[in-house]
DNA sequence: TTATATTTTTAGATTAATCTAAAAATTATT
DNA sequence: AATAATTTTTAGATTAATCTAAAAATATAA
């Protein structure tokens, strides 16, 4: 079954809205995420239930069907891929991929994305530390926490982030707090839930918004 | 100004049909080309002359103005960078990447594409020997004869295709008639205009269908 | 549990790209 | 030059994806 772009972003966003399997999505997080109306939605998911994507009820959201889910690790399949590319192979930096990952993604040949896998060596995370499925949509979650909800004296290292935004990403890279890097967490400042973390000897600080969003593998 | 899949591929179309940039398409041939309708190539052009990419006079045909040819070009780097990427870096055959390339040039980022051309060391040519323009536009139109033209004894390096089709493009490869391989012509056969051509000390026979879409450098 | 607020869907338009069928213009032929 | 043949354009529909505004359903709160 052939899949527009449009489709696919569809498919895409109700993947990553769902917390589980089984929790169904709504239509205005959905609107919300692709910057579109809540009538659009409706319009698409009609469509998508037709075509066998999604379990769709009527004013009770939405969920993805086996075939469905497919598809949208797919397309993530592809989306990582990609941006391991742009970064190792055409040195863009992990700020700068996502837009054009997004288009990347939806160019359709298996036996492209397959190949391209292989000459990257089967990358296991993308740029921001991302998993990426393999041919059969398989993946594994790695287990990693917020600097926000680790203890003082915690050692880790940065294994992921929660937020893509290059302004994020930028800060990050500027800070030093890249993937890869140890670091532990020092204290965190009562009034306004800031922490502290030791980076190669230094100390420094970072809001609580980027502790959030900044996750560590222990 | 933005420009949309279907209007980059009439772009395209368009340019592959000027013989030379002062001589107008028709609207037939464009539908043609594109396996679409006239009246749905009218509908574009009107658009394509609203854009400033082409000059259109009704019932007159058309031609490219210079931010069309430019635009067209750009299409074409793209697609031919994509091509020797797929040749070099994934290991697709010259027969294979058409179809994925049409896909990949529609890919709207100057900056991948001028970084695609540095790692792939700014390569002059496509894996069919046609040539790849530079970030200007900028690229030398080779002197290839087909070896319909040439005489008997004649020595030249098979150095491009007039065809692209798969089928023509793996027979090739099969009888070893690839870029790069010199040859001598040996004989043209009156009867049926068929050549006897030697190719690493061996003579074979080819047809004049193949001598008319073969490109040699002399 | 009735009223209010929110969410979702429907109805009806709009835009880009396409189509068929018919009309108009151009080109070729007697 | 008049007629026939061909090419191109127009007119009017269609499809996918979108929108606004209004109606319907669901959820929340008095």
């Amino acid at each position: 079954m052939i899949t527009s772009f449009t489709e696919e972003n569809y498919l895409k966003s109700i993947y990553h809205l769902s917390p589980d399997e089984g929790t169904a999505v709504n239509t205005n997080a959905i609107a919300e995420s692709l910057n579109t109306k809540a009538a659009s939605v409706t319009d698409m998911l009609k469509k998508l239930a037709d075509k066998e994507f999604i379990n769709y009820i009527k004013y009770q959201g939405v969920t993805l069907t086996p075939l469905g889910r497919e598809r949208a690790l797919n397309i993530i399949r592809k989306h990582r891929l990609w941006e391991v590319f742009l970064v190792e192979k055409l040195n863009f930096k992990w700020d700068e991929v996502h837009d054009l990952a997004e288009e990347l993604e939806h160019i359709h040949s298996d036996l492209l994305i397959n190949r391209l896998d292989e000459f990257l060596e089967f990358p296991k995370t993308d740029p921001h530390g991302d998993p990426i499925p393999d041919k059969n949509g398989k993946f594994n979650v790695p287990e990693l926490i917020p600097i926000s909800r680790l203890k003082n004296e915690t050692l880790g290292i940065i294994s992921g982030v929660r937020e893509h935004s290059p302004l994020f990403l930028k800060y990050l890279e500027k800070t030093g707090l890249v993937l890869g890097q140890e670091i532990t967490i020092k204290e965190q400042i009562e009034f306004d839930g800031s922490f502290i973390i030791s980076i190669k000897e230094n100390d420094i600080m970072i809001s609580r918004e980027v502790a959030k969003n900044l996750l560590i593998a222990i």
